[in-house]
DNA sequence: GTCTATAAATGGATAGAC
DNA sequence: GTCTATCCATTTATAGAC
């Protein structure tokens, strides 16, 4: 693979994403994604088997990100046990600010949203995304603090759903719909969810 | 407006509504539509305007729909009051399987998700269904509530945000795949949801 | 109120030159 | 690796007969 096949193939994907994350996979053409990227139709059929192609691709690489991801958070683990009620805060709004929110995962959770509906891929990734993958993890954390005496004993599974549901409420709430992230939105959010998990540490941390 | 017209209309709707919450509103074609209802592609013209004006008509009878909710909550308000722990999951658990699961308004719903990406009025009768709507209503039983002694004083509104939380979190991680809902996904999605709102019941009532 | 016929645009995809 | 040129299917929408 040459460097500017490579560059190349990079763009497509990236504003393939950039369309598909609103407009949705079928109602964008070969012909949209060419008129951005500056080429012409034939040449995505170089670098890319069909249109299909071009979305099982941008799934593959999310599949590899969530793994990746995965293997990090057990790296992580031990060290972000210790946690005084800001910082424990802090780590939930970063979380939404610096995971969900972050700009190409961001892409790829709306676009999830809209293929979900029709392609089961997309619906298990999307599930992952949002469920499987943060509660495993939060499962763990909680287990930990229980075991070092942070939190008070209870099941770390439903702590973790419930730590989860007012993460998923706070960033369907102000970023699911069709207007662009406003800096108003997110310190909107972010004060919502600051006072819900207040309310979280307060119940479970002693 | 005679009643065979009113019919093939009806018809219309419904059948556009089916698969605009599978496929996406562009997705779609006129074409699809009349293959399902059995008439030509000329026949909606009739009927509609173009393609915009069935989607239009659908949101403005969701529209509609939300209003109607809204004076019939005022109405059985001071009736849904006295709670023992079980009627209390009860309500939440059936608000799940008789609102969000009663099969037109799950549609659009699922229609929703996918529209309001790039539809502003789409976004906007979502985040009304799924988080104003059901906020608002739940901010004044936890009020009235708190009044009469059942639940411990707090801010209405915040609990009301933690409840619907739980709601929108066992809806979305059970029923927005790309499967039909089978009866093993409704009898998970109750038991997880009865278990958090237990959880919950025993920490604010008294 | 529904039909046939058709216009005009847009879609995915390929062949072959450079 | 990108281009021109082209094919063929599908789409929205309209005109006008019945």
């Amino acid at each position: 693979m040459s460097p500017s096949d490579k560059n190349t193939k990079e763009i497509i994907l990236d504003t393939a994403l950039d369309l598909f994350q609103t407009n949705g996979y079928s109602t964008v053409s070969i012909r949209d994604i060419c008129k951005i990227v500056g080429i012409k139709e034939s040449s995505v059929y170089y670098h890319f088997k069909n249109k299909e192609d071009i979305l099982n691709t941008i799934l593959l690489r999310t599949g590899a990100w969530v793994t990746e991801k995965k293997s990090r958070f057990r790296e992580t683990l031990e060290a972000s046990v210790r946690v005084p009620r800001e910082a424990f805060i802090a780590v939930g709004v970063s979380y939404i600010e610096k995971c969900l929110l972050e700009e190409k995962i961001f892409k790829v959770i709306r676009m999830l949203t809209i293929e979900k509906q029709r392609n089961e891929a997309a619906a298990d990734l999307c599930h992952e995304l949002l469920f499987t993958l943060p509660t495993e993890h939060q499962t763990q954390v909680f287990s930990i603090m229980m075991k070092k005496g942070f939190v008070r004993e209870d099941n770390p599974e439903v702590i973790a759903s419930e730590y989860q549901s007012l993460i998923i409420f706070v960033f369907q709430k102000y970023f699911s719909g069709s207007k662009p992230i406003s800096s108003d939105a997110r310190s909107s959010a972010a004060q919502e969810l600051s006072l819900l998990l207040k309310r979280f540490y307060d119940r479970y941390f002693q």
